[in-house]
DNA sequence: CTTGTATTTAAACGATCGTTTGAACTTAAT
DNA sequence: ATTAAGTTCAAACGATCGTTTAAATACAAG
């Protein structure tokens, strides 16, 4: 019989890159696994071929290298969307198509795509103690610019209407780039297909009500 | 100064029931606030008014006791669904209306309905090794059920894009009543509100697509 | 009251948690 | 070679983790 390592023991070599870096993506792909408290300090050091006591130095707490790990990979999804959602302002194009377009593009096509997918849809789910502090850093901003876009597109519906309408397609955003359980919805479809889904789904769900009376008449 | 309990002080008096259902609830409570890795079995316990130890006596584990948290309430939903779905075919009016009303109504209207609806947005977004050997206790064959049903209405469609209009359902499904950050979305609506605006959504992202041709000539 | 089963309890188990310490080591400028 | 700043290290900190043990208690049946 073999001996195992005390922890997982890892079959890719460690990384090459920076203490920081390692510790960053580490943490990375341990948070999207598993979640905030339920990743470890002494995982994540693992994982990274560094002492533990590594991430006090440069991040100051676990919590600082999550924020880091967020910053770097949010960060720049939501600064896409704005300069999108800018272009299509400029362009005079405000159809919910464009501005649907221009809020989940950043997500599935960036410089690294995957991991900054999962992380998206990871962190609107965690418990609110944990992030709280950290959608403060740009996150209801966007949210917010781009309500007020899709609202102009639909003047005479109800701002709270709109609102919701597109929680709707951020909850579906976020089951589609976390993928929680391939047992239900089956292996991921690549990712321009998912895009293309989405975008045409959440479109169609954005319109007016087709009939506003055959809502309750269906049903026992 | 006044002198604070060790933990968190409790507000209100500890429950009358018995001893399992204090735990139920308690754990029903932190696992809807905090996911299965951040609540504590002591938490639970104080919570619950209850000897550690009774969490192991009554349910075997920590883990035990979870899963008895979701079958108590989930189960039921998941029923109802079938229930409905089946009255549906009944009734020979499979729309897809129909079919997404019996699929999303048990959600917003059964026995316990703000604790049910919170407690199936969180489970569906917990990391996978906690949640999955939950799930083949009669939950993919609700999805499943439900997306053969919903294929049926659009027999032109592939199953794998019927499979991801669903997968979006649900996703808008679980951020609405998991609602995971006010500061974000606001105040939530009545569930009466939420269930239609959903429904609608739903049913009109599952349309099929209304020109399939100008998807990709309106971003830069 | 006595017996026997069911439940609750205080206490402790070893393990792991996030964090801190201070020394050892590396690196580059003087 | 010496200094100083930057980084990594083994080791330990106290706290909390989930679980277990055995004694104490509650309670119905005989």
């Amino acid at each position: 019989m073999s001996v195992n390592s005390a922890r997982k023991p890892r079959e890719v070599r460690c990384e090459t890159k920076d203490t920081q870096t390692r510790l960053l993506n580490a943490a990375e792909a341990l948070f999207i696994d598993a979640g905030y408290a339920g990743m470890s300090a002494r995982g994540i050091a693992d994982r990274a071929c560094v002492n533990i006591a590594a991430m006090a130095y440069h991040f100051g707490s676990k919590q600082g290298l999550l924020e880091a790990v967020l910053i770097r990979r949010i960060a720049p999804i939501n600064t896409s969307r704005r300069r999108r959602l800018e272009a299509v302002h400029e362009r005079r194009a405000e159809s919910i198509r464009a501005i649907l377009h221009a809020f989940l593009w950043p997500v599935f096509f960036n410089e690294h795509e995957a991991p900054a997918r999962r992380l998206m849809g990871r962190v609107m789910t965690e418990p609110a103690e944990v992030i709280e502090p950290l959608l403060n850093l740009g996150f209801s901003d966007v949210i917010e610019q781009f309500v007020v876009a899709a609202a102009a597109c639909f003047p005479k519906q109800d701002r709270a209407l709109i609102v919701q309408k597109f929680s709707f397609v951020v909850g579906a955003l976020n089951l589609t780039v976390l993928r929680p359980s391939e047992h239900i919805f089956g292996p991921a479809p690549a990712a321009e297909v998912s895009f293309d889904r989405l975008l045409n789904f959440s479109v169609d769900g954005f319109q007016q009500w087709p009939s506003l009376s055959d809502v309750n008449k269906d049903m026992a």
